[in-house]
DNA sequence: TCCAGGTTCTACATGGCGTAGAAAATCGGG
DNA sequence: CCCGATTTTCTACGCCATGTAGAACCTGGA
């Protein structure tokens, strides 16, 4: 359902990585200084224009009372990125096998974490 | 990386539900009888389309020696789907809190079958 | 040699995304 | 209350992925 273009991504980092509620001017000056960028400045109506699709898409939404609108992001990057891994799971019939090569992937440290979070799941 | 379309998903499901190689006509035929479709049949030039983008994107191989060609996925659908799931962690920083909300939402029954997984890695 | 089936080429419509100007709404100061 | 400045909305265009397929090309067998 989500897909994010290179743009709409940006934005979503940083409204994740910033200030609880940003604007669309203050978005572009951090995207204008981002990496790669080199300082080259975007429309803040490109800005905004971005910003109206998030907020279709669900992914963002803005307070319409104060002035200059503020954004936010509906929801934290990491229950984002959960959304998205159970997406990529949805129509899957052996949900078992692919957690099972999950798991075979991720990193010994990972693993370890994992088995914490289960432990405290069954102790809780 | 790997976004399909709708009828790109579709020719994936078939190759790896149905048989380790198909020709573009037998996909074509299963196509048309699947789900929604009602019947209608696409032509072959559209599902030879389909096949070589997906090949494109290395989703697929096929022989090219036998007169109709071979189409057969080149991974399996979990492994696919892991990888789709690695792709959504990607940039996350805290994989950790990812993973624990990952683990919060799945059922008790595939809860048993992860403990079980981990528990299976611990012993190899 | 010629055909039928198979493959490749080329093409077009649609829709998402990056990008932004033009126009409308609004806010602060005079 | 009016105006310029700021902000937001509308509209638009180019590009690229995807669904869709005809036209042209190729190749083995009759």
């Amino acid at each position: 359902m989500a897909t994010l273009g290179d743009l709409e991504r940006s934005v979503m980092d940083l409204l994740w990585d910033g200030a609880e509620a940003q604007t669309a001017n203050d978005l572009r000056d951090k995207l204008a200084q981002a990496h790669g960028n080199d300082g080259k400045e975007l429309a803040v109506t490109t800005v905004l224009t971005v910003l109206a699709r998030l907020e279709k898409k669900q992914l963002v939404t803005r307070e319409r009372d104060t002035r200059p609108h503020r954004y936010r992001a509906v929801t934290s990057r990491e229950e984002h990125t959960v959304e998205l891994m159970n997406e990529a799971m949805g129509n899957v019939m052996d949900r078992e096998a692919v957690l099972a090569r999950f798991i075979g992937g991720i990193s010994p440290v990972e693993l370890a974490s994992l088995r914490r979070i289960l432990d405290d799941g069954a102790n809780a």
